[in-house]
DNA sequence: GACAAAGGAG
DNA sequence: CTCCTTTGTC
């Protein structure tokens, strides 16, 4: 089948919920990794997406955070809590197994500065969560760690690595091991397929007019394993929600598989 | 001329600016008095009434109260302070000559409840408002009082005269008042037009489908002296902006009159 | 239930 | 700049 998968930090899912269900009925992905719901469990819009078809898993949190998965097909397999209190302490993680693939939905912590607690938390929580992957799965395994993962990695993925050289989101430090990341055997799907592509998922509101002059970053990613990677045939960013009123900060990323192509050797 | 009048309790003009910027466009009145602005000076919305080929006079205040009047002729004379402390200490009064006319709007206090100390600010607010213009004006002039009145005054006026006898905005004494002003030479021009109509221009929100239920009140008023009343072909309710999305509480009260009917003899 | 404001966050 | 929350008002 063609699977397409979609990751979207939505800043809020009851402010954005008119943009994301026609985003939905237009895109149609297989599965839509939501980051930044903002709202606690019982306030989620849940009918509205069933009515919309999708099947839905959500982990909600007062105020902040908060991460959702929309998936076509039923989910085979959900995992809300790692046991692992980094990842759990806060509603940033979630994974979902749909269509056969492992989708880890993070919303991984921006840090705030380099200086803040919350930087060391944010070095933390992307440690943990390949950890607790590599603790459950291989590389040879179909697998999408997808979401707003608040790293820059190089600098084509910034609008001015000068100028962001150490700010959080560009900092050494997490380009390091977001590299160190993909040692394990995670491809940065919209990088391998653009090498050279110039382009981004988030745009600040506080800069203005930062859309029209293209002040962004790409922080929102597909980690894929090999056999994905392999089998990916489109991943791009759809600009078109970031520009439509009250727009999300963020906008999608989206990517398209022919899992036919899997050899397929899920243990999980 | 033909002349269209109208009162609109907007709650919020930011909040009601698309409904009301349609409404006017539909509806087309010479003179629209608004109440419950709820923003400060420099964050009226100027510009889009000016688009809208209307000439704009606003009283606002933070948060709460603040009137405005929209003409489309250009204002003959403004009356934004009366050195009355009841009248200018709030936003909630503003007269304006136009065509011819008179037109003063107020936005009476709602008075809490009969016992709290704002009850009787609305009733100082009332008998002010009713000195001031027998201080300024003859009932033989064009005269149009008008706004959110804040008083329904008869039983025909509420849902539930009965359950609501007592209540603020029903209460013996305000509805006294509302008489004796009446007395001096108003015409309430709805009742006079319509002496048998249920008609409400208040939806409480908080209960639960008060449209529908047509759980409501008559609050916002036509008071002309004699000469408009004479003038005038209509007066009714116009509960079409009450209906749509993201409504007001209240809705228009709208009036035509005759104005080269009038054997004018204005003093002020 | 829906305004506006003030405070915290990205 | 735009979220969300809390408080105050009607």
């Amino acid at each position: 089948m063609v699977w397409k998968a979609a990751t979207f930090n939505v800043n809020g899912i009851r402010a954005r919920l008119p943009l994301l269900l026609e985003w939905l009925q237009e895109q149609r992905p297989h599965v839509a990794c939501l980051q930044e719901i903002k709202c606690q469990d019982k306030d989620f819009p849940h009918d509205a997406f069933v009515e919309a078809g999708y099947h839905v898993v959500w982990k909600g949190q007062k105020s902040f955070n908060g991460v959702a998965v929309l998936t076509t097909d039923p989910p085979q397999e959900v995992v809300r809590e790692t046991d692992r209190e980094v990842l759990d302490g806060e509603a940033r993680f979630l994974a979902v197994k749909t269509c056969g693939v492992w989708v880890i939905n993070t919303y991984v912590p921006q840090g705030r500065s380099p200086q803040d607690p919350a930087f060391g938390y944010k070095l933390a929580f992307l440690k943990e969560t390949a950890q607790w992957i590599d603790a459950r799965f291989a590389p040879d395994v179909p697998l999408l760690w997808t979401g707003d993962i608040n790293v820059a990695p190089d600098p084509q993925d910034v609008y001015d690595p000068q100028r962001l050289d150490g700010e959080v989101g560009f900092h050494p430090e997490e380009r390091r091991l977001f590299k160190e990341i993909l040692g394990w055997g995670l491809v940065d799907l919209f990088r391998h397929l653009h090498p050279d592509e110039k382009q981004f998922t988030f745009w600040d509101y506080r800069l203005p007019r930062s859309v029209q002059r293209n002040l962004g970053w790409r922080l929102d990613h597909m980690l894929v394993t090999e056999p994905l990677a392999q089998a990916a045939r489109d991943c791009r960013v759809d600009m078109t929600p970031r520009q439509k009123p009250k727009p999300s900060d963020h906008t999608p990323l989206v990517a398209v598989f022919h899992l036919d192509a899997l050899s397929v050797s899920s243990p999980g």
